[in-house]
DNA sequence: ATAGCTGCAAATGCTTTGCAAGGCC
DNA sequence: GGCCTTGCAAAGCATTTGCAGCTAT
């Protein structure tokens, strides 16, 4: 899912958030690139050091809040984190333990070829593919 | 990977673990039937069903130790708590939201054809699939 | 004006740890 | 006996929440 020409401000609008000093240096930082992989923690770094000054508890909230609205998507890959993906497309990740990084895997990249029965009354709402790396 | 014939004194007795009542009793619950899923939580109580009085840190260091025995496997599909898999080969899961609950996929079940170029100096140390169901 | 946001500090929930007492070889 | 284990309570982390004050519309 590309955002190519979407600015903080818009990606606010569209989902009825108030475009409030914090949520558009966050949006800034997130949206602005492409395929961003943050946790709470290294964002809340980075927008401290742009010198926006927003507290965890609102990177926590704003986190949510944006996952809610579709703009972000949670991934989970270490149960000590919570990781968030600002690419909302289907897709898969690597998780490189050492360096606690995430990187996108394309569907064209790895391919599932099967996918298991769904019970009645179920659906599936969503196949989670982590392929875990680590130094040799 | 199945230990039909296994008990749980072998089990601990394979990994160099001494048996003590605690250990038995969990190694019990756990080697005796096959591909069980639990928490550190759900553990406790049926231990505790049981009569057999295994305290919660307890639970959780027998949980890790097996775990690095290779007598466990940590399954990672839900932020908020570690489930572990008697069941070691190589499978997937089925996650229900829900009931939060876990099954095994076999390998026949999902395929996954394709997998990413691994990276010099790396290599991968696991690849999870969890297919997540919720109710319809 | 007012409903919505933010920040702090406190609370929460899962998991780990320090340490004294007890168990296994 | 001596080392390993256990249990408790306390500590640790990541995350959430209550609430008083501030902000966008």
């Amino acid at each position: 899912m590309n955002r190519p020409y979407s600015n903080a401000l818009k990606c606010l609008q569209d989902v009825s958030l108030r475009p409030t000093r914090q949520r558009l240096a966050i949006a800034k930082l997130l949206f602005d690139e492409e395929d961003r992989h943050v946790t709470a923690e290294t964002l809340h770094q980075e927008v401290n050091e742009l010198g926006a000054k927003v507290s965890l508890a609102t990177i926590y909230n704003t986190l949510n809040q944006f996952t809610e609205a579709g703009l972000l998507k949670e991934v989970i890959v270490d149960s000590n984190r919570t990781y968030f993906d600002t690419n909302i497309g289907d897709h898969h990740h690597i998780y490189f333990k050492e360096e606690e990084a995430l990187k996108d895997i394309s569907s064209e990249e790895l391919v599932i070829s099967a996918l298991p029965e769904v019970p009645e009354g179920k659906k599936i709402s969503g196949v989670s593919v982590v392929v875990h790396m680590e130094d040799d």
